[in-house]
RNA sequence: GUGGCCGUAGCUCAGUCGGUUAGAGCGCCAGGUUGUGGCCCUGGAGGUCGGGGGUUCGAGUCCCCUCGGUCACCCCA
């Protein structure tokens, strides 16, 4: 039992499984190069003070963040998201406005793991800075939602709220904690103390009692100053432009703290509700100046990259698996001519893997099989003292021709079309 | 943090009432075929039965502890 093996709540992907992934990762930046947005990658962690600016009362920071003293007895965290992490850079280098970004990579979570659910998991996302502009949060929720259909996930629902800003966000509060205040006794255990901390909170609970307490709430959009009404309208407005289905959820007020006006979700309708949400985001356009930047608002999401994977299998689309080689070359006479060949057909651009340690022809050509390549090269001493190399077709059955060497790269490609 | 379920070969699993040398399928390796894959046949390698302790003449099987996995609750990705 002394076995290595991987830490709780993190996982290997082998080989074998890393195409999706891929096909996640590459589809994404296609996605979002279509509109100007550019790579970011900032560190793994950072001092936890960055994350700490997320909020005190969300869960992340109080009980999810992954973090510990360095050995120069620095307090640092895994980070947990990396929307504060952008904006720490953000501020840091202060790049002209607008600036958009995207990234790719691992986010960390303390928390016991389940399904869909892990300590490192893995997010795409974007982040767009520097205008308040409604059409700026049509466009963010609008790639996100290309992207998931360019994967082939169809079976989601947009779910859009706003949760107003400075100049109307306070009373509506009040309004909200003394109407949780009125109905104390019928929330659940966990919120029935919280609500000073963070009454918002309460409207995302799924507990019954909690629920049913909700369900008459006063609602922010119906408490929205002018100014956020008119966003909101516009943004709305826009959805409807490009075609794009959304459903008003006036108690979708998310997990952080930092979210002004627009806060929208992506969920998977074939999968269970602990694990439905295939991504979020929102306008958070006080956080920069938070986090001791220059006053810029700003707006973007991040998406799950296995719940991602989640949706496709429930949905049952499986991204075709693409072939690893072009050719596998089988080497009768020792391997020589098999590592001179295999370096040929590289250099020209093609795929190409061997077998090693002069294994049987019959060990040779299950190998080229396994593989999964289009073609069989075939050197020997016959070919050698012909000059050519025999050239196998391993998915149609049989066929096999004698090329002259110095033509294979050629009909190698030609065969390939 | 709390709770349910599960740990036997690389993988999926069987293993009766506690009984002698722990099995199967798939995968892997080799041979059948001195230079030809898939299908077939034959053989082989591969196990601390998660770990420790206990009960017993005897434990994969029963008991205790422990480690790990998995799922759920809250919340999220």
């Amino acid at each position: 039992m002394a076995e290595l093996r991987h830490p709780p709540g993190t996982f290997d992907v082998m080989p074998a499984e890393s195409g999706p992934w891929q096909s996640v990762v590459t589809t994404f930046a296609g996605v979002v190069a279509s509109a100007g947005y550019g790579l970011i990658l900032t560190p793994t962690f950072e001092d936890i003070g960055v994350f700490q600016r997320i909020g005190e009362s969300t869960d992340v920071v109080r009980k999810e963040m992954y973090d510990f003293l360095d050995k120069g007895q620095r307090h640092v965290a895994l980070r947990p998201e990396q929307t504060a992490s952008v904006v720490r850079a953000f501020i840091q280098h202060r790049p002209t406005t607008p600036w958009k970004a995207w990234y790719a990579g691992s986010q960390f979570r303390f928390e016991r793991p389940q399904a869909g659910r892990y300590r490192e998991f893995h997010q795409v996302g974007i982040e767009a800075f520097g205008s308040a502009d409604p059409d700026l949060d049509v466009e963010v929720v609008a790639l996100g939602w290309e992207f998931y259909r360019a994967m082939g996930i169809h079976r989601m629902e947009l779910l859009v709220n706003s949760l107003g800003d400075a100049a109307c966000r306070p009373s509506y509060r009040q309004l909200l904690v003394d109407y949780l205040n009125s109905r104390h006794d019928e929330l659940c255990d966990e919120h029935r103390d919280r609500i000073a901390d963070n009454p918002l909170r309460v409207l995302d609970c799924k507990r019954p009692e909690c629920r049913s307490v909700t369900a008459s709430a006063p609602r922010q959009v119906d408490h929205l100053c002018a100014d956020c009404a008119a966003h909101f309208a516009r943004v709305t407005e826009g959805l409807a432009a490009l075609s794009i289905p959304f459903t008003m959820q006036p108690t979708l007020v998310r997990g952080l703290d930092y979210y002004t006006r627009t806060t929208f979700e992506y969920a998977g309708t074939a999968l269970e509700s602990a694990q439905n949400a295939l991504g979020g985001g929102g306008r958070y356009d006080g956080l920069v100046a938070a986090m001791g930047g220059p006053d810029t608002p700003a707006v973007g999401f991040a998406l799950g990259v296995e719940r991602i994977l989640l949706a496709l299998t429930a949905e049952a689309v499986t991204p075709r698996p693409v072939a690893l080689l072009d050719a596998f070359v089988v080497d009768f006479s020792g391997g020589a001519a098999a590592r001179d060949l295999t370096a040929r057909l590289r250099a020209a651009g093609l795929r190409v893997d061997r077998s090693f340690d002069a294994r049987s022809p019959k060990a040779q050509f299950k190998a080229a099989d396994r593989s999964g390549a289009r073609l069989a090269l075939i050197v020997g001493p016959d070919e050698a003292a012909a000059g050519t190399v025999a050239l196998k077709d391993l998915q149609n059955v049989g066929e096999q021709v004698s090329v002259p060497s110095e033509l294979v790269v050629g009909e190698v490609t030609r065969r390939l079309i």
